[in-house]
DNA sequence: GATGAATGAGATTTCATTCAT
DNA sequence: CATGAATGAAATCTCATTCAT
């Protein structure tokens, strides 16, 4: 399919932010209709027509909250950041009190936990379209907030030894959404399962000893 | 991008079968070309154009091998079936003689030793479009071999849990071709050993003691 | 022309209502466009392109509407279905009244009166492509009137032979348009006429008597 | 569907008359061939590579004969030209032998008599491309040859009516062939002997009397 | 001379984006 | 400001014709 189609490129302008409240509610449906649409056919196969249909709204609407596709796509990363950020803020509070075990769950399920939309999330990081760099920020905070963690748990680990776990802890974690989410991915009843016990027993040797 | 191109699809056409040498060689020099591309674009966003222009041709000799994109993918994904098949056999031969870790190890680069075209290869298994069944052929193909392969090092392994374990180690290989192969893609200089090394403490849990 | 155009088809999207005057507008240029391009060079041979730029708009406005070259031809076909079938009211209305002879003629000029556009009706019903089944349909449907119209006027033959006199009617309509429209065909000033003279002759034997 | 692809223009080069034996079967053969393709398809629809491909042949020996499909066009319209000055010759010879109906039946039958390749006559008159007049030539000595058979059998018959009538005829006899041959054409059981019923009536009102 | 490959214009269709009402 | 229409580049795919072996 073609990579993309055509379309005068626009000028600068970001995300328009409504100060009244139905502009607000707009903006959140035209959210929650494109993180749908995103999901079901990723990023760059959802088209913008067919969000505004999803959000009952029409394009001009559309265009007129989010003057382009890739600010669109900005806006609902940043709403995801926000999102796992108040995540992180969760399992920073009990990541003392929980075991390992418990901690590795609670970070493999991380993403999943957003449920509905994590592919969408996915599907926006998988997407081909280099945007502004805002999907590696979005990754980078990520990778640091997991490696944070881990350093909570376990203040003797080496800084660099936790971003390499962090890495792959982060893959594990999309690996967890690939499982769970994706119908065309293979998967086996027992897949998520062993996934788990994996990342647990690879936390364990990393983590056990370092606390 | 569009998800769908456009242009009436063909009917059925069988993929030509060239019949000079120099067909021969043009085909080879447009699977690579392919390969290439679909590997910087992804499977979707990689254009026919593009395709042919990497392997210095026009459209029209593309055409004539592969009747549509969908017969390029499944021509490919056919190739590196029987590459990845021979790969298995290579293992099996030695899974008996070699550690699990070393196992471990053989498994996750599994797929990474296919020189310079993996990332070709998760594209094509990544692809939205929903051609035939062939991709999911391919990765039942893959799921089934690694499975056998432990089992052929652990008889005493049940097969259902075989066939889950391999479902991990399959997401681990395409994990590891990502991180290794994917500018784009999160990665630290730690990040492949790490990935290694929980690759081999998972199977290690799950072999040790019924080889 | 190459049977086959190119390109994916369409997924299944519905013909666009136009929704403001402007839209309306502009679907009625496009379908006269389309007649007229139709008709100059059949269906198969008239491109989207040419139909667009008849109708001074460029492609994307055409395909708004009508989502493939198969929708606007049924579009087409549904509006000549519209019109014949008022004709055959108002034939049905005077069936009684008139003479036999003009009868005949009444049916035989039948389709050379929906003024200017005839052709391209014609064209649509010999297109090779074999869209859905409403080119049946809108067969069956005028030899369907034709039939009944004949038993209107003489309710003593039998519905078969009706049906076969239909068919016969309904060629010589399809001859009439081809003789007075298309340029290309053979034709002579009195050709018509002489049409004329055996449609009433035929009609003539198949009715007197059962009235 | 694309009216016709591209192809540069040929220079002028007649079809090749093969002087030895092999190449006269060959030539038999591609006409054969292109008959069958074009009966199906449809001039324009037909592809030189199916017609190649269906007398067992390449594109590259198609082209030797007949160098360009305009050229392989005529040269079978030369073909049925001979085939019907061959029927025209035994209808003229026992015109006077026969009655009025017959020699309608006789008529009506021209055409459709060339089995198997007659529908290819019809779609190459048919075709939208206008080639070299070929066509209105074939067309004028068809009706020509009728005018004349009717002026033999009728002799005190005007000139100008003789070729009015031919018109009608030949529109009969094309539609003789179009309602036995074409499977999605309109027909019933009955249509073709309606259609020759009518032919008869009409011939014996113009011919009865000025034998 | 037979054969397959090369060429490339052009057809259909999609969709991001802009604009007028 | 909401809404639908307009725009047009680009993608997939076909096929007449020419060429090289």
């Amino acid at each position: 399919m073609p990579e993309t189609p055509v379309a005068k490129p626009n000028r600068y302008r970001p995300a328009l932010l409504p100060q009244r409240s139905v502009g607000r509610e707009r903006v959140a449906t035209l959210m929650t209709a494109a993180a749908q649409v995103i999901q079901e056919r990723g990023f760059d196969a959802a088209t913008m027509a067919e969000i505004a249909a999803q959000a009952e709204t029409n394009i001009g609407s559309l265009y007129r909250f989010f003057p382009s596709k890739e600010v669109l796509g900005e806006a609902l990363l940043q709403r995801y950041s926000e999102l796992l950020d108040a995540e992180c803020d969760e399992i920073d509070a009990s990541a003392l009190s929980v075991s390992i075990d418990e901690l590795a769950d609670l970070l493999v399920n991380f993403m999943a936990r957003i449920r509905d939309e994590t592919k969408a999330l996915i599907a926006l990081l998988d997407a081909r379209s280099e945007w502004s760099g805002m999907r590696h920020e979005f990754r980078n905070q990520v990778l640091n907030r997991i490696a944070n963690t881990l350093l909570l748990k376990a203040p003797r680990l080496e800084r660099t030894t936790a971003e390499d776990v962090a890495i792959v802890l982060f893959y594990n974690m999309k690996t967890m959404v690939r499982m769970t989410q994706d119908k065309s991915a293979p998967a086996s009843p027992g897949g998520p399962g062993e996934l788990r016990l994996m990342n647990r027993i690879y936390l364990t040797s990393k983590l056990a000893g370092v606390e």
